[in-house]
DNA sequence: GCTGTGTGGTTAAATAATTAACAGTGTGGA
DNA sequence: TCCACACTGTTAATTATTTAACCACACAGC
């Protein structure tokens, strides 16, 4: 039993990241009617080639009998129970800025499996605005609200001096998740899981690749 | 000539990624005012190992003399010179709905090197509205906006049905590389860069290592 | 029944990335 | 002057990830 469940968790990072893109093809493929996908088809479409996507899913295990295609309407299930949102995870958001906003406003958040269950924020002028039926709170609810409605991952959207005090008051709320926007690292014990979000680092890789793109076009020009 | 524009472009995606970690941190080093930096403290304060940053720097070379720390007044110009923002990079947002505003009041994008030179919606509501300075333009004007002010790098922040269009017709203005945010895969001719981001890729691989210290805990108790 | 083609699972090979080890340099102090 | 120490640049070793190869199975057509 312990093994088993060590099984399905020690999967490498790209693998994991791989699964939400999985997912999200194969829920597009099952609201267009389609019921059997092959590993060829699904990778193809992701732009992967098709013995990875195989590899991801061995790690896992028995989506398909040998010899026959996935079935959409098996793998989504499966897949989501993997990720662990087969049910629905309750969310928080911390700072209710611009994109605090946005984030609350992601209508596909809910439908993919993460309800926003309390909006926070310090500013007075913030709190009682409502987002998607969701009031802002006050700050000082968070700890009231986190545990009342068993939340345990929560979206980090305040100034980066503020991002390791609020952490702190997450995970002794319970929180077990983080995804952090700030940029900074956070500090968290362990038994916390934490994913930074940097729009920097991507923008800035962009730019990396646009300024390489230019040169060898003079180059060749 | 060549060599050396093939030498400095020819780098793993995993550096690129961390080269705008380094210069954020090095930027708040020289912020505080510190003056050297050694490979050991800097990696250190990214949780990275050092031997990995100076593998890292190795790919563009020069950074130090042999036996003598790192110069930050020298490595910050140096890194934004690899990145390409030693001249700032004039940028647009397309689409101006929440994640949009969001995207156009993260002041620390200008701060970073990219002032937003354009911001587009088709929704009239929106348009006229500003944000730090800039009106939100109708997507009539995209073109004439985008080679007037020599923009090549463009934010995508609209609805995932029109992302392909939108991409199109940025590539036809001479944008050349695209961040996207539309959870789709976008087609470009080659010479064009894309960079997707997913949020819903990371709250997603972040519930899967929730559910996995979720059961871990469980084991254990 | 048999065969050709397509399928996923599994294992092995190839490739990429990280980490460690080492050589050479500069500095400061005895 | 010489030595001990700290430092980077560079190369080698290790580890992780991706890709390919192969096997057993399933179906369709003959």
């Amino acid at each position: 039993m312990v093994k088993k469940n060590r099984k399905s968790c020690d999967v490498p990072d790209a693998t994991i990241h791989r699964l939400p893109l999985y997912l999200e093809k194969l829920k597009m493929l099952q609201a267009i009617g389609v019921e059997d996908v092959s590993s060829r088809q699904l990778a193809e479409s992701l732009d992967i080639k098709a013995s990875q996507l195989r590899h991801d899913f061995h790690y896992f295990g028995g989506f398909s009998r040998p010899g026959r295609p996935y079935q959409v309407a098996k793998l989504v299930p499966a897949l989501e129970k993997i990720i662990g949102i087969s049910v629905p995870q309750p969310t928080a958001i911390i700072g209710a800025g611009h994109l605090g906003q946005a984030m609350a406003n992601y209508q596909n958040l809910e439908l993919q499996g993460f309800p926003v269950k309390g909006i926070f924020d310090t500013n007075p002028k913030l709190i009682g605005l409502e987002m998607r039926g969701q009031p802002v709170q006050d700050m000082d609810e968070l700890e009231t609200v986190i545990q009342r409605e068993g939340i345990k991952i929560a979206i980090l959207t305040v100034p980066m001096a503020q991002a390791q005090n609020v952490a702190d008051r997450l995970v002794a709320s319970g929180i077990i998740g983080i995804f952090n926007f700030a940029p900074t690292d956070l500090k968290v014990p362990e038994g916390v899981a934490v994913r930074n979000e940097r729009l920097a680092v991507g923008i800035m890789s962009l730019s990396f690749k646009v300024k390489c793109i230019l040169q060898a076009q003079a180059g060749k020009g």
